[in-house]
RNA sequence: GGUCUCAUAGUUCAACGGAUAGAAUAGGAGUUUCCUAAACUCUUGAUCCAGGUUCGAUUCCUGGUGAGACCA
């Protein structure tokens, strides 16, 4: 929010002209690199000197020392420096800690840009088939893309959550098959199951039924692969889809019946999991459009039609090959909708300045192709398309696999996060006193917030492993660690008002020593830190952020007082760095979209 | 067959080409008259292999090994 030039910039600057000043050449700011200060220094910021020395014509120490005479004379804002080896490390002023702490780390938005001062973003997450219930890498997907949507928005963006639900094609026949031959009307009600699980209970039962049928055409001596086409099951699931396609109606009711019915089930997942979407979109719509943009095409000379009637797009140039995008029979496919959705948001927000699809790594191919198909069709925002990729989340014995009944459930690992949060809360005393509401609330913003951190704090691009006896925990670097922090500055303040100690308006000229500058450094990274992770689309970034902090705080809080603190400068300044730290740590996890309870 | 990821303490994760490769967890030793011990302090322990570029490589390049994904 600030104008004010930051302390970064400011030794880059007078970097610049302390290198023309001493050795006569000139440099850009960005060839002054800077980093943090290891932790066995005590100084605030370190310049890395090496690149100059073949400016200076002198060794890394002595360019140092020069270097950071020149600072410690010309920039107020610097009390110290001290050369080793290439490396200068800078001691900042403690009016400049103060000032600092007066001004940027003291406001409530601060690493924040004004709100809807940048475009539009459209983010997509979660879009899954309705098939199957969500398990735990819908969770890691839904996360975030939760997050990357908080993150731009705090970094000024407008941000439109939209999610593309695949509620057509086989899939859904086969499970309307199976419950017209098996559930005898039952609805999800009847069965006392939420709705997408009492779907995909039948989308099992289906897969069952022709395993069984195509053993038995097997043993008659057909291959597997005929047995399977043949089957009667898959017979009666191939022509409910051609009633859907010519908009029989008892198929498209009894559809639209067992797609609520998933919905609802979603839904529930989706207000547990606290998230939510501007807009939602539907294959069903979209399919259609994406059919008859790839047919125009064809006139464009985008693409070509092969002598059975299938329409393809040639991807030689780009390094790819050719991608069939409409069948000979001129069914849709994956990619044909995909078009269509993408083509129907540009319209339906026609200010948005990119796309992000949060998908899994394994689509990355599909993505690569989307987007070049798009830019062949003329779409000027096909360049501002981007998929965020990311890892699997394995389990120890390998990939979740639903067949072999690996799968994690989405809202059995939330209740059970909820539930250790239970227990632990319950060992240690935490909730005595409190109402049965009150306290399933809190272990519900703890559990979430365990899972959420743990699915987040790793790079998303990576693979992960979630281990289900050892990955739920509340201490370390877990999510509680963080909200047991931030909870701590609550209570600190808390205090203060109790004992009527007060918080004065500006921040004491107190000697800042060692403890308190440790804190302020790494408060003073929160928004280099957050733009950053809102470049990259990268809440990891934060998610490590949010342990340091919290770790250095904890630290510092350890062995000194705040409240008690006898010297008045010296614990308004403590108040002061106590606030800032719980409204960083409270950002910091609100963009990652975990809450902080009153007390933990 | 082709393309693309990944490989770091026992385990799970970090490290814009920069200092002695950091945390957490597990193991060992401690800390509570005091603002919440879901915390803090100390301690044991790692860059897949072989070359190359560089003042400097976990990071970039080449080759190999191992794991995973995708395309036809």
């Amino acid at each position: 929010m600030s104008t004010m030039l930051s302390m970064e910039d400011m030794i880059r600057q007078a970097t610049v002209s302390s290198v023309a000043a001493l050795f006569g050449a000139d440099i850009a700011p960005s060839d002054v690199a800077l980093q943090e200060t290891r932790k066995e220094f005590d100084a605030d910021i370190t310049l890395v000197v090496f690149s100059l020395t073949r400016i200076s014509r002198k060794g890394p120490e002595e360019t140092a020392n020069m270097i950071g005479d020149y600072l410690t004379a010309h920039e107020p804002g610097i009390a110290a420096c001290t050369a080793v080896k290439g490396f200068l490390n800078i001691t900042l002023s403690d009016d400049y800690w103060i000032a600092f702490l007066q001004h940027s780390a003291g406001s409530r938005a601060f690493g924040f840009a004004t709100p809807a001062s940048k475009p539009r973003v459209l983010v997509e997450y979660a879009s899954p088939n309705t098939n199957k219930p969500l398990h735990l890498g819908h969770l890691r997907n839904i996360f975030l893309g939760d997050a990357v949507a908080r993150i731009l928005q705090g970094a000024g963006h407008t941000v439109t959550r939209v999610q593309i639900i695949n509620d057509r094609g086989i899939h859904i026949c086969k499970s309307m098959v199976a419950w017209q031959h098996f559930a005898n009307s039952a609805t999800p009600a009847d069965a006392g199951m939420k709705g997408d699980k009492f779907v995909g209970h039948y989308y099992v039962l289906f897969d069952k039924t022709l395993k069984a049928q195509v053993k038995e055409a097997m043993a008659a001596g057909l291959s597997e692969e005929e047995a399977t086409r043949t089957a009667p099951v898959m017979a009666e699931a191939q022509e409910m889809l051609r009633k859907w396609e010519d908009r029989d109606p008892d198929v498209i009711a009894l559809w639209k019946r067992m797609n609520g019915w998933v919905y609802e089930g979603f839904d529930a997942t989706f207000r547990a999991s606290g998230v939510d979407f501007d807009k939602v979109y539907y294959e069903s719509d979209t399919y259609l459009l994406g059919k008859s943009e790839v047919e125009a095409g064809i006139e464009k000379g985008a693409f070509f039609r092969k002598e059975d009637g299938s329409i393809w797009v040639d991807l030689s140039e780009d390094g790819l090959d050719q991608k069939a995008l409409l069948r000979k029979d001129g069914t849709a496919m994956y990619i044909t909708q995909d078009i269509g959705t993408a083509i129907l948001r540009f319209r339906d927000f026609p200010d948005t300045a990119y796309q992000i699809y949060t998908v899994g790594n394994e689509q990355e191919y599909h993505f690569k192709v989307l987007f070049l198909i798009l830019k062949k069709l003329g779409f000027a925002q096909a360049d501002q398309c981007y998929h965020l990729s990311y890892g699997m989340v394995e389990l120890p014995e390998g990939k979740m696999k639903s067949r072999e009944g690996t799968v994690v459930d989405a809202d059995d690992i939330m209740d059970e996060m909820a539930q250790e949060a239970a227990s632990v809360s319950a060992e240690q005393g935490k909730l005595d006193g409190q109402t049965e509401a009150d306290k399933a609330a809190l272990c519900h913003v703890i559990g979430m917030a365990a899972l959420r951190f743990f699915l987040l704090r790793v790079d998303p691009r990576k693979n992960m492993l979630f281990n289900p006896r050892e990955s739920i925990d509340f201490n370390g670097d877990t999510g509680p660690f963080v909200q047991y922090t931030c909870v701590r500055t609550s209570s600190v303040l808390r205090k203060a008002a109790e004992l009527s100690v007060s918080l004065p308006a500006a921040v004491p000229h107190a000697k800042v020593l060692t403890p308190e500058k440790r804190v302020l450094r790494k408060l003073h990274l929160w928004p280099h830190v957050f733009a950053q992770s809102a470049a990259e689309y990268n809440p990891a970034l934060v998610a490590h952020y949010c342990i340091e902090l919290a770790r250095d705080f904890n630290a510092f809080y350890q062995d000194n007082p705040v409240v008690r603190e006898p010297d008045e400068a010296l614990r308004g300044l403590r108040l002061h760095l106590v606030q800032a730290t719980g409204n960083v740590l409270r950002n910091a996890l609100g963009v990652l979209g975990i809450g902080v309870p009153d007390r933990m």
